[in-house]
RNA sequence: UCGGGGAUCGUCUAACGGCAGGACGCCAGACUCUGGAUCUGGCUAUCUAGGUUCGAAUCCUAGUCCCCGAGCCA
């Protein structure tokens, strides 16, 4: 039995009472971290725990590498000698880009996660993993092969024929490394020799056949520059450069689960110091979207979506500017659990952990979108009022504001019904409905223009509900957000929803292309919309609630004049439910 | 036909031979100056068949289904 459990060292989550309901606080499941645990108390690698987040610089990150970084940053932040490493897996200069160091690094910071001075690249060590190169040549355990791709192709057999030996499987280690030399010299070309591991051609496990190590590629590195004219397998560059950098536990996703007798191959006979263990897990997929690079790099580059940073993609940039927060994407993470079972999480959970985040932080606000003019014709002309609205009714903390009413006020359209369903609340032609925190109106007539078209509501206010109570108390089911006309700060709205209009686009069911499943609908801009004036000082990124409608930001599109906002998330709409009933 | 993994409510995940629990979701209700939030109640699961055992999601045997693997990608 465990009964030395690490103590409460997670000193950010101070546990409230039993009996308090804190949400998202459930101890997250996670059998990788019992694993490391197992290893510290089996007194493995004298009490330390390294891990390391190990990119590739050829994309993006997205939600998925979020389950990543915090597990792996997560772990190390659990033990007193924990420690993560940033490292960029760049040993493949074709696909590896500067730009892409850049963002990975924003993210990981805006994910809200530090690695200090732990910055590391695999290039950074292209020395001596080629030195290591040589010194298995020299131990018989590696060899270069001159056969052809196609031929090394051929000679790996398949799932059920064992590979076969290449003919250059027996050259002298002299030979082997004056060849290697020459490879490394920039004297062969591309495509013409390999190093291989010289393993089991007969293994049941393809990745034994004798797995490559080295291939000549003439290509410009991003930060080697030209120095180097062959480059290192993941294979082998990975486990090794875990060994030098002294990571314990190197955690990985599913895929490499076959490659882990090689993985650790590599580390043995390389003879290194340090003996990492690798774990794989099961990656995140997501319901209504796509989460792999390839298919994300497909939506960026055929124009599906306007960016790694469309607001519609599961990419960290995306989320970011989409409003999603980082706490929100680490309770979502923490929810979810790590095992090995590859599933989907219902994109629903990671909405409820933005919403449940949100909620609770986000200042409130009033806006409308589909403005519908309402003009109160017992209120003096020119004559404006400051209400003072709470600005978040959950936490008096957040103070209040005053807000500017005056005789034309805008409400959403959707809050008026001429003819209104059952279970309707909102106004109605001779009902009374409630402006929040300004006060009671009744809508006495409606004003149409010549195609019928409704333009405006006249209405008259009862001079006792100041404030929004009424007066006698009477029951006042229906409550309208409002922008005063003369205040307003006109702005563009774009809201967003789920990218695609099915739970799996990837599902090869459906007949067709997955980016021919996009949802149209997923992107709706609109012009015209009417914002309180408060609004005007919110920066890019600042969430707040506009009451009624859901949680936006400012888009970095807009300007001061003329504010863009992006819908985050909607607030839970029991009413569309209902009504979506009939 | 080979090798490596995995199967528990609709979804994600606990239970490590001893009452199948939580979260999301869904349904119903209460409350509410956001049809939000909050609160209450309810819903649904151990892949199949055998076996061991007082007792099996858990151990054994045999199946079934799903995922990954034949890049000079990672």
């Amino acid at each position: 039995m465990s009964d030395e459990r690490p103590a409460p060292s997670e000193a950010s989550e101070p546990d409230t009472a039993p009996s308090g309901s804190v949400p998202g606080a459930e101890r997250a499941p996670n059998f990788v971290a019992d694993l490391v645990d197992d290893d510290l108390r089996a007194g493995k690698h004298d009490g330390r725990v390294a891990t390391r987040f190990p990119p590739e610089p050829n994309g993006y990150l997205h939600i998925g590498h979020a389950k990543s970084i915090c597990l792996n940053f997560g772990i190390a932040a659990k033990s007193a000698k924990g420690t993560c490493n940033l490292r960029f897996d760049d040993t493949n200069p074709a696909t590896e880009e500067t730009e892409y160091v850049d963002s990975i690094r924003a993210d990981v910071r805006w994910l809200g996660f530090d690695w200090g001075e732990r910055e590391h690249f695999a290039s950074d060590y292209f020395d001596r993993l080629y030195a290591i190169a040589e010194q298995l040549v020299e131990d018989g355990l590696a060899y270069v092969d001159s056969q052809s791709t196609e031929e090394i192709r051929k000679g790996r057999g398949s799932f059920y024929e064992k590979g076969k030996e290449s003919p250059f499987r027996d050259r002298s280690v002299a030979e082997n490394l004056a060849l290697l030399r020459k490879m490394r010299g920039g004297e062969l070309p591309d495509g013409s020799h390999v190093l291989r591991a010289k393993i089991d051609m007969g293994s049941a496990d393809i990745n034994m056949r004798d797995p490559l190590l080295y291939r000549i590629k003439h290509a410009h590195h991003h930060r080697t520059g030209d120095r180097w004219c062959i480059y290192p397998m993941y294979d082998y560059a990975h486990p090794l450069s875990d060994a030098i950098e002294g990571i314990t536990h190197s955690i990985c996703t599913l895929e490499f689960e076959d490659h882990r007798p090689l993985y650790d191959w590599f580390v043995a006979n390389a003879r290194m110091e340090h003996r990492p263990r690798q774990i794989e897990f099961a990656r995140l997929n997501l319901t209504y979207t796509v989460l792999s690079k390839r298919r994300l790099q497909e939506l960026v580059e055929g124009g599906h979506v306007r960016g790694w940073d469309d607001p519609r993609m599961p990419t960290l940039a995306g989320l970011r500017r989409r409003g999603y927060t980082p706490e929100a994407l680490r309770a979502f993470c923490d929810r979810i659990g790590v095992s090995k079972k590859d599933g989907v999480v219902d994109v629903a959970l990671l909405e409820h952990t933005l919403r449940e985040d949100l909620n609770a932080r986000a200042p409130r606000a009033m806006g409308v979108l589909r403005p519908l003019r309402l003009v109160i014709d017992n209120w003096p002309e020119g004559h404006v009022e400051r209400f003072s609205i709470a600005n978040h009714p959950e936490d008096p903390s957040y103070g209040t504001r005053e807000v500017p009413f005056s005789r034309v006020v805008y409400i959403e359209r959707d809050d008026f019904a001429e003819v209104p369903p059952k279970k309707w609340f909102r106004l109605q032609p001779g009902g009374e409905i409630r402006l929040r925190g300004a006060c009671i109106v009744r809508c006495n007539e409606v004003v149409k223009d010549a195609a019928g078209a409704i333009v405006e509501l006249r209405c008259t206010w009862d001079e006792g509900s100041r404030g929004g109570a009424a007066p006698d108390n009477r029951r006042i089911k229906g409550t309208s957000h409002w922008v005063s006309a003369e205040h307003a700060l006109d702005a563009e709205v774009r809201l967003y929803d789920r990218l695609f209009s099915v739970e799996n686009p990837s599902d090869e069911k459906h007949g067709k292309p997955y980016t021919d499943l996009i949802d149209p609908a997923s992107l709706e801009v609109l012009t015209g919309c009417k914002l309180e004036p408060s609004l005007a000082a919110k920066k890019a990124g600042e969430p707040f609630q506009l009451e009624r409608l859901g949680y936006f930001v400012v888009d970095p599109d807009g300007t001061p004049e003329r504010p863009v906002l992006n819908r985050t998330i909607g607030l839970k709409d029991s009413y569309a439910k209902i009504a979506g009933k009939t």
